[in-house]
DNA sequence: GATGAATGAGAATTCATTCAT
DNA sequence: TATGAATGAATTCTCATTCAT
């Protein structure tokens, strides 16, 4: 790792991740070419191959680096939770900061080319779904969950969090404590535990 | 004038979009290409061009009439809407309806190629997001809705409808009602509303 | 085949074949690459998958043709053969006059790139092969052979007929008669049978 | 100076060698690459141009050791000859033998890829054949020979030797004072000198 | 000398699209 | 309008060769 070969090869690799996650971002998967990730690198075209087989597996090396960094808190959020309030919120807040952090990452899951939508779950992302769906089986067995149907339970909470996430990053300051909020709210007592907002004009009446 | 020839057209048009919607759904979009679509058909490569100028025109075109199948009756069921919970209830099980019905049409939305997942999301869908938006503002308008984030309550529901709508067709048989009720549930009273599940041993007891 | 499409249909299969036939003979099979035919002709590079899927689909084309052409003419002289000398003169005549007549065809089997040979014998030929063995063997049956190895006549008739006919097509003038005689006369009476050449000066001594 | 890296020289020439021989009998000439005889190696791929400056290179390196293996053996034999008996027999048993002892030399050469046959003379090889005939000539002049084409006699020899040759290698068990008693017999007397087999019926008779 | 990653020319192949029939 | 072969740009991928270490 302390040779100048070493440091190039990670440095190679590095750069066409960068690449790839730039491109995939801007064209969207199925339109970027492998010859546009290595466009946008300064690195000849067999290089590419040193790395990857191909685009797929970039890809791959991309979401699975993700899922690593985000899975892990997640799960350790979910541990340390004490009540059905802790463990919504905190992951929740946790993956809604993640997010909100390396926004990226997840833009190139959830991708807006023109005015289309595309959402791409890989096998990391979806093992993460799995894992949180044994999470909430195991609170139900220590009757920290009432005994709800788990995987409708877990696929409301994946739905809540990539919608609303993928609004509040599109707002102007991101609040991720407000969304977090919201979307417990909504799990811990329904639409009318919902937040309310002050009402302007109504609010002096 | 409307004779042969024009029934011919329409039968082409509508052999191409058949063969789409089963190519779509078998390849995923991004890896089908107009041969693929054409080779369904029994059609010459070049007919093609007479009804679509490309693979993204057959889709928006095949998306554009699922919108126009579902949204209507979605639209009609919230605005016959009384009370949040025909508001809601009305929402997911028209939709969840709509889904089991047709399958292969939200199959082409929502597509697993081998472990992957995606869902595209075409400006019709989109465009069915913002009337949901909008009538969610007008229910608060009319103090049906508390005064609640419109935008991030419309995420919080498409949300749930796609992921927990996903999960229901995986099942055997498929259960629209007990998805909707799972949903309707979680929306008017959060997790604790949830319907239970009956609890093997506790049953004999 | 009267249509104008049909016309130029078979005409781009002659000319890919004829290209193909060219470039084999000038760099040899190995080293001729799909776009070296699509050069040597005046079609698009994209109009060569329409004829064949391969270099080694065509080079099959080519090869399959020529064992067509010449081996029913093998089979007929062998057939018609009453005795061991026809069997054999007839074999030798019909193949020297094919070489010598189509000798584009027999290059292609046959190449000198450079200094270095290369043979390459196709199923096609491989089956002629098979044929000429078998006859052989009937030959031997019906009591105009005697009981001899089948298997190695047959390699020693086709040794004698590779080799001799193409130091044969390397002389001019090419005499496929004299070609003919002295791999007859082998095979008749060995080398005491071979024609002698008169001895420029010895003769008038 | 002879010492370690003289070793290591030699041994890494041989290494590759040997790779090299055993790629292009399991590829084929054409379709080995550089990158292939490497592979079978655990040198590095800048390695390979210290020793040869390509594949062709190689090539000619096992094609020129095989035939200095041969080579002199066969012209031992043929000087020796008294008579053309000698002469033939002496080639043939030879030939036959060292290619019976050593089958993957001459498998470089003879290659059956699938069904399609290669046939690779190299200039050695070649050369090889020049020699018979100045042999053959000289044979000629001191009259142990008759005087005959010896241009011809030579491709006629050398076309019995690598067809029956195969053949021969095909069998077993590999019989080669059978093959070269079968080759002499054709040179010596034609087919009818050739050796006859006990015909199963006429046998018991 | 050995190493092995980088290079980039070039080969195979696909595919949307055109257009003569 | 339907047809389907021709087109050729674009893409993927391989490979011989170089060269810094």
């Amino acid at each position: 790792m302390t040779g100048k070969r070493e440091r190039t090869k990670t440095a190679n690799r590095e750069a066409i991740l960068a690449a790839a996650r730039e491109v995939f971002t801007k064209l969207g998967y199925g339109a970027t070419t492998v010859r546009d990730i290595i466009r946008a690198t300064d690195l000849a075209s067999g290089t590419f191959y040193n790395y990857f087989k191909s685009k797929e597996e970039v890809f791959q090396a991309i979401q699975d680096e993700n899922a690593l960094r985000v899975r892990p808190r997640l799960r350790a959020e979910r541990i340390r939770a004490r009540s059905v309030e802790e463990f919504i919120s905190g992951s929740f807040r946790t993956f809604f900061d993640y997010i909100a952090t390396d926004r990226q990452t997840f833009a190139v899951i959830r991708r807006n080319a023109d005015t289309m939508r595309v959402r791409m779950d890989t096998p990391e992302i979806i093992a993460g779904f799995d894992e949180l769906r044994a999470d909430i089986v195991k609170a139900i067995a220590e009757g920290i969950f009432p005994l709800v149907d788990a995987d409708y339970l877990m696929a409301a909470l994946v739905g809540v969090a990539f919608e609303v996430g993928e609004h509040m990053l599109s707002r102007d300051p991101v609040d991720t404590a407000a969304a977090a909020n919201f979307a417990t709210a909504l799990f811990m007592g329904g639409f009318r535990a919902l937040p309310t907002l002050a009402r302007p004009a109504a609010s002096a009446a």
